[in-house]
DNA sequence: GATAAGTGACGCAAGTACTC
DNA sequence: GAGTACTTGCGTCACTTATC
């Protein structure tokens, strides 16, 4: 049977590397490699049912930290995530599974290690690195906190992370080539989903869930 | 007064549920 | 299966409020 692996990273090295770790133990791999998170989406809505894995970046441009990990999550529930990272400190891992990610596997395993630990996410196992810990260590709020934040749509999401980036609408509007009104529309919406009064608010709950990239890298 | 943020309302499109 | 109603998300407009 035909595995089919969505990739969500910009270097063409990484994708590069996964395609060579995976074909020695996948031998029938379909990889699809995209560059940002609109190519993911446009490739899932068009063959979700078709895909096995989405292998995310949490370094992708465009877009930070674990926003894509709650688009892609929200609108593909039936899709396993899986976070590769360079970063691979326990709080991010931990807060990566937390957050509904399947596995959590670091650029630094060899290519044996990282085909292992795909081969157990695409079987229906969390993996993660060892001596990680549970998913326990997550405060409740932050739980509760990620789940407002996956009622957001994906157009929400975008904009949730040029505020925290401190990006004034229509700085907003001209990035995402739509009026600054429909931008001010948005952020109500944000606003009322989250329950908070102020962009600035909503920036704060943001960053408790490392909308940023993790660690400025 | 100029600028930016925020709200409410409207139309449109797509998806879903229900009825026949 | 076809038609209808409802919901949701997106985009836009007009307007108000706050700040400088």
């Amino acid at each position: 049977m035909t595995m089919r692996i969505l990739i969500g990273d910009d270097h063409p090295l990484v994708q590069a590397a996964l395609r060579s770790a995976l074909s020695t133990v996948l031998p029938d791999l379909d990889i699809i490699a995209c560059q940002s998170l609109d190519e993911a989406v446009s490739v899932l809505s068009a063959q979700s049912d078709e895909i096995d894995l989405i292998l995310w970046d949490l370094t992708m441009p465009g877009i930070q930290g674990f926003a894509a990990l709650f688009i892609l999550s929200a609108q593909f529930p039936m899709v396993p995530v899986a976070i590769i990272s360079a970063r691979q400190d326990a709080a991010t891992i931990r807060r990566a599974i937390a957050y509904g990610a399947s596995g959590y596997i670091p650029k630094s395993l060899s290519l044996p290690e990282m085909a292992e630990a795909i081969t157990k996410i695409l079987a229906g196992e969390i993996w993660m690195p060892p001596n990680v810990g549970g998913r326990g260590s997550i405060q409740s709020a932050d739980v509760e906190l990620a789940a407002r934040m996956a009622s957001l749509s994906a157009q929400q999401l975008r904009i949730l992370t040029m505020i925290v980036e401190g990006k004034l609408n229509k700085q907003i509007a001209g990035e995402l080539d739509i009026a600054e009104q429909t931008v001010k529309g948005h952020v109500s919406t944000i606003l009322r989903k989250l329950g908070v009064g102020s962009r600035t608010q909503a920036a704060v709950l943001a960053e408790r869930l490392s909308f940023r990239q993790p660690g400025g890298a």
